[in-house]
RNA sequence: GCGAGAGUGGCGGAAUUGGUAGACGCACCAGACUUAGGAUCUGGCGGCAUAGCCUUGGGGGUUCGAGUCCCCCCUCUCGCACCA
């Protein structure tokens, strides 16, 4: 009988579809276990990289059932969004409409591919039974000032027709189109993510044992704490005396305030019109400015850009000293980091050393690095070491460490600044001036002013009976049918608020839903949110790693201080899984480097493209498809079914439990049995300890091409057809997570009446392990001279009397004296000679 | 510059954590079966001057023994960055 993967395959699907395998029941007594994949965006077709992120989920998933734990595996969609008005307004259709149709599509597409998902609580954002909450959310947020409305300069995508937050700005294009940024000052909503720096940045060495050091790493950067501070400089007035007005910088070398011989501002700088007015630098300093503004912020932001400032004509004062400070425009200052102002100290800071050599200014040493004996007069680098403070007054000889927080003390008690530490996070803009959106539920009253939506009249729907504008604008402000409403306060004419809430808002809390999705009275119950979460497992895509990560883990936290759950971080283990590549490149429709799961799934069944998938690399590891690649994995498991088809035809004993020892009485028998066993327990602790699919697979090979060779003679008895029978049976079972239709119809082929879905993960035994002969290898000097065979429980005497009777070794010694002999029993032996 | 990760056959990748380097698969070669083979089965397959020698990016070191541990260097990938 020829295997037939469309057949099988469409047989068990339906069969798990109708018996509900894969509901998760929540009256049962097992443990729990969530394991959940990044839900997709529904752009219609699944692309390779779905299919090996939720091939890997789902044999984490399909591995855990058979543990014996209950499992939790769902599946939803990340609806909203951009791609859905362009594809609506290119094909004149709705983006609802389009978003829907494909859902369906790609529904079907997973099923075909035999994931163990619980469909009764998938998930589409985009219904308003999911937004609706995330409505009130946003409500109870803003009650806790954790929502707020602000005007600044944003980040804003022409292509898209949106502003778009800082971390979706990859040097300086939008992430999603690539068209270069524009600033664009706004008035929009932001979510105080910042309140949270702090600990988003401590609960990740919570996450230090579960989630890649890679993504820790990143997150750590882009919260971006460092520790320093604010120290004020008076300016100088006409007198030459301190006016009470002061600059304030932010730094984290105060240990080396003594030597700062300049003072550099952003040319944006809120002081700057006030420092320049009436000056004759005036002129020149607008100039400067302006050609700053100018610049591509892509290009400012690079090293090719050169550093220049301008003399602004005016000065400050060191709180410390009172020496004169000029105060310069610079453009290699951020106006929007720290406080927009640097103290420059040429001595300690390589960028302040190469301005003061461009424009003759002072540099003076202040920290003395250790062990070096005279102060120089003239420094012809710059110094970063460690060392002791010089020409700092009060504060010399003090080791610098000591010296940063003396001299925030003289801060503190003058009244010149303070302890500070400066985040690089930025608040998150969710405010999206387009349409495929959750309405933000607010309301502007003449009267009232901003006025929230009331909970009762949530969800804030979105109109579907609305056309979408040709130019990507939202159509929303045109709409009175939309905008026009009442005001929740004082009943007079209001207008809602037109903009919708970034898609990230969405995904910051699906998982959540997930946990008790068909609840329409709250978002979730407390209870199921105990259960599942915090997510045993989380795998998708590292691209995610700071977008999305980062935002979930701020909304649990919000979400928890608003008391919708008891939780600290959402995700307890992270699997980021590596790109699936062709040619070396990332597949992309654009290179036309892709290959079509569907097409694949046609050619080879869901099962081959599973194992290839997961046999190809380690999980996280990026991997190369290639057409002879999976033309091997189709390979190995037509020659599954040809074994089986051959012991089914000559196996009576194929129902039977697993081999004893008496039945393996040949050597050939013993040594079988010993391959199943050990292959249990490789395979075993491949998946549990680190998720290694490939070399689990590759164990199972193993004991396939072991039965292979081993069948013609075992075969002959009962005795070792049970052998044979038994380690077929752990064979199926292993590859089961793998490729669970194959192995089920062979399941029930070999006349087993239970399901492989609901059989235990099997257990090795430790006397199957056992051998009474084992190889040791013989070494001498470190080089590989020979091998012995002796018994198991040999003597280190036995073994290295053995060792050094060896005739290869016995050659190798020849003319020298044996210093040494290290015996490893069961292992090796190395004699040492010269 | 800072941070993280990685460098092993023609290729994807293994190596029980200091103990036979190259499991498993791909590609390739040979044999068997066959009317046929792009099917299948069996075997071979790092390199070389082949009783042996060399070999895990390069160079040192520790050790009886190093892909694995330590030091120095090189290359690549990713993230952050005139960040004060």
């Amino acid at each position: 009988m020829k295997y037939d993967p469309q057949a099988i395959e469409a047989k068990w699907q339906k069969h798990w579809t109708e018996c509900g395998t894969f509901r998760t029941r929540e009256d049962s007594d097992k443990q729990g276990y969530y394991c959940l994949e990044m839900f997709p965006y529904p752009s219609g077709n699944i692309h390779m990289g779905h299919v090996r992120n939720y091939s890997i989920g789902d044999v984490v998933a399909r591995f855990k059932r058979m543990q014996g734990l209950n499992v939790l595996h769902p599946m939803g969609w990340d609806a909203f969004g951009l791609p859905a008005e362009n594809a609506a307004i290119k094909n004149n259709t709705h983006p609802a409409k389009w978003t829907y149709a494909n859902i369906d599509a790609m529904r079907a597409q997973l099923q075909r591919l035999g994931y163990s998902y619980d469909w009764e609580r998938e998930v589409a954002t985009c219904d308003p039974e999911y937004y609706r909450w995330e409505q009130l959310f946003f409500l109870r947020f803003l009650e806790k000032g954790l929502m707020y409305r602000k005007k600044a300069a944003q980040n804003w995508c022409p292509e898209c027709n949106t502003v778009l937050a800082n971390e979706q700005v990859i040097d300086g294009l939008c992430w999603r189109c690539d068209s270069k940024v524009e600033q664009k000052e706004l008035t929009q909503w932001f979510a105080r993510i910042t309140d949270y720096a702090d600990e988003l940045l401590a609960d990740l060495d919570t996450l230090q044992d579960g989630w890649p050091e890679r993504v820790l790493s990143m997150q750590r950067n882009w919260i971006g704490k460092s520790i320093g501070a604010e120290i004020q400089f008076p300016l100088e007035g006409p007198d030459g005396k301190a006016l009470d007005e002061r600059i304030t910088v932010f730094t984290t070398r105060q240990d080396t305030v003594f030597g700062a011989s300049f003072m550099s501002l952003a040319p944006e700088h809120p002081l700057m019109e006030r420092l320049i007015a009436g000056k004759e630098q005036e002129a020149a300093v607008r100039a400067f400015a302006e050609k700053t503004r100018n610049m591509d912020s892509t290009l400012r932001g690079s090293d090719a850009m050169e550093k220049e400032g301008v003399f602004t004509g005016a000065y400050c004062l060191n709180p410390f000293t009172g020496k004169r400070i000029p105060i310069w425009a610079a453009n290699f200052v951020v106006a929007d980091y720290g406080t927009g102002a640097v103290m420059g100290v040429p001595s300690h800071d390589a960028r302040d050393f190469d301005f003061a050599a461009k424009y003759d200014l002072p540099v003076v040493m202040v920290i003395k690095p250790e062990g070096m004996d005279a102060i120089p007069a003239k420094m012809d680098a710059v110094s970063l070491e460690p060392g002791v403070m010089v020409n700092s007054g009060e504060f010399d000889g003090l080791s610098n460490e000591e010296g940063k927080i003396r001299i925030v003390e003289w801060l503190e008690k003058n009244g010149y600044g303070k302890r500070t530490v400066n985040w690089r996070l930025r608040d998150w803009n969710i405010s999206r001036q387009r349409y495929w959106g959750a309405p933000i539920p607010v309301i502007y009253c003449d009267t009232c002013g901003m006025v929230p939506e009331k909970e009762e009249n949530l969800p804030v729907r979105l109109p579907l009976d609305i056309k979408t504008r040709a130019d990507g604008r939202s159509p929303l402000p045109d709409a009175p049918e939309f905008y026009e409403c009442v005001c929740p306060q004082c009943g007079g004419k209001g207008r809602r608020e037109t903009d919708t809430m970034d898609t990230f808002v969405e995904s910051s809390w699906y998982f959540l839903r997930y946990a008790d999705a068909r609840n329409d009275k709250e978002p979730f119950a407390k209870a199921p949110v105990k259960k599942w979460l915090p997510a045993n497992q989380y795998i998708g895509g590292v691209e995610h790693a700071i977008l999305h990560l980062l935002y979930s883990r701020f909304f649990v936290k919000a979400l928890r201080d608003c008391g919708f759950v008891d939780l600290d971080e959402p995700f307890a283990n992270l699997l980021t899984q590596g790109m699936v590549l062709m040619d070396g490149a990332k597949m992309s429709k654009s290179k036309g480097n892709t290959v079509d799961p569907t097409e694949m799934i046609a050619r080879y069944g869901a099962d081959t493209v599973r194992l290839f998938c997961l046999f190809a690399a380690p999980p996280e590891r990026d991997f190369d498809w290639t057409e002879s690649g999976i033309e091997g994995s189709f390979r190995f498991i037509n020659r599954v079914w040809r074994l089986a088809e051959e012991l089914l035809g000559k196996v009576p004993a194929m129902r039977a439990a697993s081999s004893t020892a008496a039945d393996a009485a040949t050597a050939t028998a013993r040594e079988l049995r010993l391959k199943e066993h050990a292959t249990i327990k490789k395979a075993s602790a491949d998946i549990a300890q680190k998720f290694q699919f490939n070399t689990a697979i590759a164990a199972v090979m193993e004991l396939v091409n072991a039965m292979y060779l081993a069948k013609d003679e075992l075969l002959a008895d009962e005795g070792g057809q049970r052998v044979l029978a038994s380690a077929f049976a752990s064979t199926l079972t292993l590859l089961s997570p793998v490729i669970p239709h194959l192995c089920e119809e062979l399941w029930q082929l070999s006349g087993m009446t239970s399901e492989l879905v609901d059989e235990a993960w099997p257990a090795y035994r430790d006397d199957a392990l056992v051998r009474d002969q084992v190889t040791v290898v013989v070494q001498v000097n470190g080089k590989l001279r020979g091998k012995i065979d002796v018994a198991a429980d040999a003597t280190r005497e036995a073994i290295e009397k053995e060792a050094l009777a060896e005739a290869n070794v016995v050659k190798h010694l020849e003319g020298l004296t044996v210093r040494k002999v290290v015996v490893i029993p069961g292992k090796l032996v190395n004699v040492v000679a010269s």
